[in-house]
DNA sequence: CGCCAGGCTTCTA
DNA sequence: TAGAAGCATGGC
């Protein structure tokens, strides 16, 4: 039986280099792809689902045409960076070295600002696979559908709720934390568009004006959803990676990519049993 | 049963 | 103001 493509499908492809799909899409920075019995990814950002695969330096996106790549998903995959030279840099430093070594295909996503507040809200005190469970049913039970799924809620279409309506999450206490985010953005209190221009001080002390965000879940946010490469989420495995290779301080000299640092040491710390992590 | 999970809030000294 | 306890849930 010869395999049928559907022609009326939408494709594109896309020359990649340091590119490594599923490393990126199961570092810890995103909880909304599935891996699926092909080896492609099916996963939905900006309200619009897509399939990904990766053979060798070509990208391979279904359900998407050049349109979307160019007003989604080159962006979101953050195509227009030199990580070569960037890691060329990085690499000056021993143990960066080894964590880019370890998985040198890793990119930062460019996400949605408050798809990745709400994430790491949820992420706090929390575990990978639940992490992505929450997301999952909190997108089934309030995000519109869409063709391939379930968008991301808006904070509007959570905002009126309240705590109870969230019990089918099973997210335990975060209930009221997604709760008063959804609030404070949808009201304006917290405006996530200007995140991406103000003061980093600025941006930390507006987000963690919402209850259960604090540095951790603020850099992440920034980091991860306005693009704030300087920003350095430090949770547990970070606060080892710093005790035990890093006692006098991370170098300066890396800060302003610090966020794209702080991925590869997350993964290699997290992955990689020969660490050498205390 | 206890311990832990990409933390944060609240309580206590 | 630093440090510990408490927090929901689920996997092990």
């Amino acid at each position: 039986m010869q395999k049928t493509v559907n022609s009326t499908e939408k494709r594109y492809t896309f020359q990649v280099s340091d590119f490594d799909l599923e490393a990126i899409l199961y570092c810890g920075q995103c909880f909304r792809w599935d891996r699926l019995p092909n080896g492609s990814f099916t996963g939905i950002a900006y309200g619009k689902s897509l399939r990904v695969s990766q053979q060798g330096d070509l990208l391979i996106l279904t359900g998407a045409d050049q349109n979307d790549f160019e007003t989604v998903w080159r962006d979101y995959f953050d195509l227009g960076r030199d990580y070569g030279k960037l890691k060329a840099q990085l690499a000056n430093d021993p143990v960066l070295k080894k964590a880019i070594g370890y998985a040198p295909g890793i990119r930062i996503l460019r996400q949605e600002p408050w798809e990745a507040l709400c994430s790491f809200i949820i992420s706090q005190n929390n575990n990978i696979p639940r992490i992505r469970g929450i997301i999952a049913r909190l997108c089934e039970t309030f995000g519109e559908q869409i063709d391939g799924g379930y968008a991301f809620p808006s904070p509007g279409a959570l905002c009126s709720l309240d705590e109870s309506d969230l019990a089918p999450l099973r997210c335990g206490f975060r209930a009221k934390y997604i709760l008063d985010a959804a609030r404070q953005v949808a009201t304006g209190a917290v405006d996530l568009d200007s995140l991406f221009k103000i003061p980093l001080a600025d941006a930390r002390e507006t987000l963690t004006k919402i209850k259960g965000v604090g540095p951790k879940v603020a850099d992440c946010t920034l980091l991860y959803g306005c693009g704030r490469l300087e920003c350095f989420p430090i949770d547990v495995w970070i606060r080892k990676v710093l005790d035990c290779f890093y006692p006098d301080g991370f170098p300066v000299e890396y800060i302003a990519f610090g966020g794209i640092a702080q991925q590869y040491l997350f993964h290699y710390a997290r992955c990689c049993p020969e660490c050498g992590l205390k």
